[in-house]
DNA sequence: TCCTGTCTGTACCGATCGGTACACAGCTTG
DNA sequence: CAAGCTGTGTACCGATCGGTACAGACAGGA
């Protein structure tokens, strides 16, 4: 049989899209197995927990990226201003300016919520906190820093739910667009 | 055999629920059945279209509910400073504070939006239409109002995000009273 | 009383679901 | 070459899916 090498990490890109554009109930093993190319061999091979654990294998990779990528500048970046910005920029690349929604939103308003309930916890705990800590080195008070990242990281996530609501990608970069007019402000 | 006497209207918001808490694809008709306490003769009865016309009349009535109770307010209120304050305390109860979500904005995440595409559009814009009404009558300029009235709704929706994706429902409330500082000041 | 239309429960349908079992292919190590 | 591990395809499992068919139950009007 044929035999094509592939890694567990090399799924992971299509894995999270299958559950992006399906929910994780609606990603079924068929469209699974199209989508990545893979058997149910070889998916549970990779994944013996099944669908659960390639979802979590998903959320940790999107967790990793976000980490390194997002969290960790805005923490450590000695210019917090710089570091914002980056954010932002990054952000409208990953979620490639509104045409791609958040897995982790996505799964927080639907039924799987509770299953993956602290990766989903984390993920939004930690980009509030990292946010958190840029605006107070760029000056806010703590109360103010708190309640401005917690408004960020909201209003990141209102326009994806619009931008794929009204099908306007444009609306998800306007909204970029106000909040770095926002996070600016001191 | 038993009779019990129900309307097509009296299901709809056990109904909503249903979908609310599992999703379009995850609302079985099992689980419909149970929630609703109709079995399938009774349920394919009033909704001879299965599924989707269920879901298409509980979309259906919340339209109507938010055009009746929010959107018209909006639009033709003498006061809209008013309006606004009663339309932040409507969605506050409509939502539960938070502990409940927008069955609109799940289906706009979920692989659902496509097939209910015109109303998952039609309510966003309505909303945005009607609040920036408001706040043009409150002396914003349209571009402004048009901008802002965009925010808000983002905001409402990233708030309901975030407070079910971290299971606490003061985020929204929180939310709530950040945004009625915006809308206040023109 | 009978008839007709509105409800309701239930048996049943084919399709698909997630998951398991297992045989086999091919590389790697001796 | 032989053994062993890692991938892989496929047949198969019971459960559940959405939906249909249909007969029985009840109310209202004739």
């Amino acid at each position: 049989m044929a035999r094509v090498v592939s890694e567990r990490a090399d799924v992971l890109p299509a894995l999270g899209e299958v559950f992006r554009e399906h929910g994780f109930e609606g990603a079924s093993l068929a469209l699974i197995g199209a989508r990545t190319g893979l058997g149910k061999g070889s998916l549970y091979h990779f994944f013996p927990g099944g669908k659960e654990e390639m979802a979590e294998a998903v959320l940790a990779e999107i967790d990793a990226w976000f980490t390194h990528e997002i969290f960790a500048p805005l923490r450590e970046s000695k210019d917090p201003r710089q570091a914002i910005a980056a954010m932002l920029q990054a952000i409208d690349a990953y979620f490639r300016s509104g045409r791609r929604i958040c897995l982790i939103g996505a799964f927080a308003l639907g039924a799987t919520r509770d299953r993956f309930a602290a990766r989903v916890d984390g993920y939004f705990a930690a980009w509030e906190e990292a946010l958190g800590q840029a605006l107070m080195r760029l000056g806010h008070r703590k109360k103010a820093a708190v309640a401005l990242s917690e408004d960020a990281v909201a209003a990141i996530q209102g326009a994806l739910v619009l931008a794929r609501a009204r099908n306007d990608p444009a609306i998800f970069r306007r909204a970029l667009a106000r909040l770095g007019d926002r996070l600016r402000t001191v």
